[in-house]
DNA sequence: CGTTACCTTGAGCCTTCTCAAAAGTTGTGG
DNA sequence: CCACAACTTTTGAGAAGGCTCAAGGTAACG
């Protein structure tokens, strides 16, 4: 269930270039003409499907976001969580590889497909810039190959904590916004497995869990020994 | 064990740009300002580390190439196999979060990284191109991930035997350049594994081996619908 | 023709999965 | 504010797919 943007009426461009930049990369000085809409999705709608053609070019404002593949038998398997400030969808190919749907209710922000291709044609450092947006989802996808092929489940669950604590800016402090299923389809196991090693490293006192989903990490140190 | 190819003394450009385009992309027009020099590996020879600069981007000739990634404890997986006609190597960021070694006893061409980005500064085309293998990189990765992460060892082994058919022109017919040890690393997998599943293969008269590498597929639409 | 590396096959084990049920959480309406 | 329903998470018990360890077979090479 595709839902078609609203496309904003008014002539003011809602978001400049500058916000299309990746976070870890300088800032541009070039034209605000990549205007973005910004979209509102609840939990589990789906924001592209597999096969779609690409139209837009996300970013996540709140809330977060899953790419996935499904197999016809219902076997899924999660490419990446986005959060806030991330950007996901860009794609060279006519066509999504996988598919994203909101891990819980979010706001995105849509850029056209097509204004982006013609920034990259015109300008050189923006077409720089989204190679090496491309180039750091290789690089994470690359990273997750190890974790899927060879690490046991505590290991990929020590590494998942880690992943999301940096996100979260390194605290050892934060709410994980998508469920015990989506969990597992990231790392390849079962919500039991996870809920078993949330359990487990919860007994080595490597963290602690108010609630399901609020983490506090006790044992960076471990973990990241673990993880990697 | 890295070593140092040799540059060649001649002004005359050995390779044209040609040359640096995908096989799957149109080639272009463009001057042949970059100019590659021919290099030979042995079989499990370095191409380069993990974590090392990336000075040169990489074209394969004849043999084979792995790229991986290994634990502090031995545990390896290997990202893909490169056949003659491909590139690798190719990374935007300072260093490469992969290491290559030589499958079989390999010829490849080696383009300086500072020509390739140079070149991508000022030609638009030349640019787009790189952008596109890595996004054809990013996508074999995704597809990957599904294989490590939901697939059961039979489908793998179909994946990867597809996967080889497609490279060698969906012929049917091939030699695998790799050891038994490297499709398990390759598929998450124990070497073991992988034999049985040849051998499972070969009772569901799926396939036929011809010695350990010699591959004949005999019923490739068995293989898709397992592998897919 | 012997040596070495690679591949196949077997037996038993272990991690993770499956199936099942209980416990916890969230949201809703009375 | 409580009761109930729906959903999510945790925990348990047993099964299984793939791993480990081990032995034997095959092919390449000096």
């Amino acid at each position: 269930m595709f839902v078609q943007p609203i496309e904003t009426t008014s002539n003011q461009p809602i978001v400049d270039w500058r916000d299309f930049a990746p976070c870890a990369a300088p800032l541009f000085a070039c034209a605000p003409e990549v205007v973005g809409t910004s979209f509102n999705y609840v939990r589990d709608e789906e924001i592209y499907g597999e096969r779609e053609d690409t139209q837009f070019i996300y970013k996540v404002i709140s809330g977060a976001v899953r790419t996935s593949k499904i197999m016809r038998d219902g076997r899924r398997q999660i490419g990446r969580f986005y959060l806030p400030g991330e950007f996901f969808g860009l794609e060279l190919g006519k066509q999504h590889n996988l598919s994203a749907e909101a891990v819980a209710d979010s706001k995105i922000f849509l850029f056209k497909r097509r204004q982006i291709e013609a920034m990259a044609q015109r300008n050189m450092e923006a077409a720089r810039e989204m190679w090496l947006m491309t180039a750091d989802h290789l690089r994470h996808a690359e990273d997750h190959l190890l974790l899927l092929g060879r690490k046991t489940a505590l290991e990929r669950l020590a590494a998942f904590l880690i992943e999301m604590d940096m996100s979260h800016g390194n605290c050892g402090l934060f709410e994980l916004p998508m469920s015990r299923r989506d969990i597992a389809d990231y790392l390849g196991l079962t919500l039991e497995t996870v809920s078993r090693g949330f359990s487990e490293l919860q007994k080595k006192q490597a963290l602690e869990l108010d609630g399901a989903r609020h983490v506090v990490l006790r044992n960076r140190a471990f973990l990241g020994a673990m993880g990697a």
